[in-house]
DNA sequence: ATAAAATTTTAGTCTTGTCTAAATTATTTG
DNA sequence: CAAATAATTTAGACAAGACTAAAATTTTAT
């Protein structure tokens, strides 16, 4: 079994692998994680000797394939526990990250299966992130960043790449959620920022980087 | 901000006092906790620094008003998650313990209170033990153990005293659940066992040890 | 290609919560 | 009431997980 630590470590390896590729540097995980450089070469240590990573000193480190599952599994809890507080327990999307990452850590796969079918089974979570099933499989989507998105191009808003509750509080300022429908009016190629109608309200000006950060499917 | 193990020691306190008086004798929270006496010393001297609890050496302990507080805070937590494992995840009453030990720990009360909301304020959990509301306040109820009902007097269970899921099924297996309607047949004085008509069911055979454990409103 | 800078690891400590064995205090019993 | 027994506390140690400072290695830049 694994302790509550361990299984941080497993799941910000899973994360950042996912975001820059393997190997993961320890510097990388010492900043996700909020703790020292030398922390991490100790934890890392200990998962490689429990066969949950490949290390090599000096080198980063990457999941196993029976590292990756439980890290997998993580992700499945987590993303499951977040529908439930948004759709049983009425949270917004921007509140609901942090209890998740205490939830997640539950020791009970039965739990998290009998939560599965209690919520329909949804296959995506309150941010659009795929959730994969009981055999760690993720459903995949054609989705695109906002920002590859050329004038007058249609979309429909369906996830967001950071989970950060002030960008979603500004998202949600300029009415934009999972769903929303949007159309390229205009683009600034020397900044790349774009100007969006987006459903009934005010053409907005978005810029790249949260253009970059919000992903959708054309329409 | 507690610690778990810090909750569960004054978790374990609340019990014990409720059970046996106080002051809490240092052997029973070793008991109840599955530690060493000598563990228990220490945490209890930590829990006295930090004003929870009550403390003389070799005296024993009591809690504060605001270790009470807080270990009250705790069994709201504990029940709560209860209901909504029997309630909505359809775990059976003799299930939900362990788990519920776990829940119990997540640091929110917010999440809690949106849990009452959802469960539509429950005021007994799946045990028939009253559910604090967030003032801390229990709803008083008339009831007595099973034990100390007479021939022919009629009862309804309305909760039970032990939480051991052995005892639990063993109950379930003559058919005996909360809401379950009973009437006496018979008692044998010498060992204090009684003959118990069951719902629609056959009569069944009651020892003392049992029907002190099911506590019943009369009717 | 080598010096400087950045990254990673090691060494040594610390805190939390636990343990066992020994010492102390309280309780029970003859 | 004193001796035996039971309960509790202290002392010393350990494991997990973290930290800082220093050493080792890799990467970058001149």
């Amino acid at each position: 079994m694994l302790t509550t630590s361990e299984e941080k470590y497993l799941k910000a390896i899973y994360k950042i692998s996912q975001k820059k590729g393997i190997p993961v540097a320890t510097n990388d995980l010492a900043e996700e994680l909020s703790t020292s450089a030398a922390s991490v070469t100790e934890m890392i240590k200990k998962l490689f000797e429990k066969k949950f990573v490949e290390y090599q000193r000096y080198q980063g480190t990457l999941l196993t394939t029976e590292g990756g599952k439980l890290a997998t599994q993580l992700v499945r809890r987590h993303r499951l526990w977040e529908c439930f507080l948004v759709e049983k327990l009425s949270y917004g999307w921007d509140e609901v990250h942090d209890l998740a990452d205490q939830l997640e850590h539950i020791k009970s796969d039965e739990l998290v299966n009998r939560l599965e079918e209690f919520l329909n089974f949804p296959r995506f979570d309150p941010h659009g992130d795929p959730i994969p099933d009981r055999t760690g499989r993720f459903t995949i989507r054609a989705q695109f960043p906002l920002s590859t998105l050329n004038i007058s191009d249609k979309g429909e808003v369906v996830g967001v790449a950071i989970h950060d509750s002030q960008f979603l509080r500004y998202l949600g300022e300029m009415n934009l959620e999972i769903g929303t429908q949007l159309e390229i009016l205009e683009r600034f190629e020397y900044d790349g920022s774009m100007r969006v109608q987006i459903d009934g309200h005010l053409p907005t000006l978005i810029s790249p980087i949260i253009a970059k950060n919000i992903h959708v499917k054309k329409i």
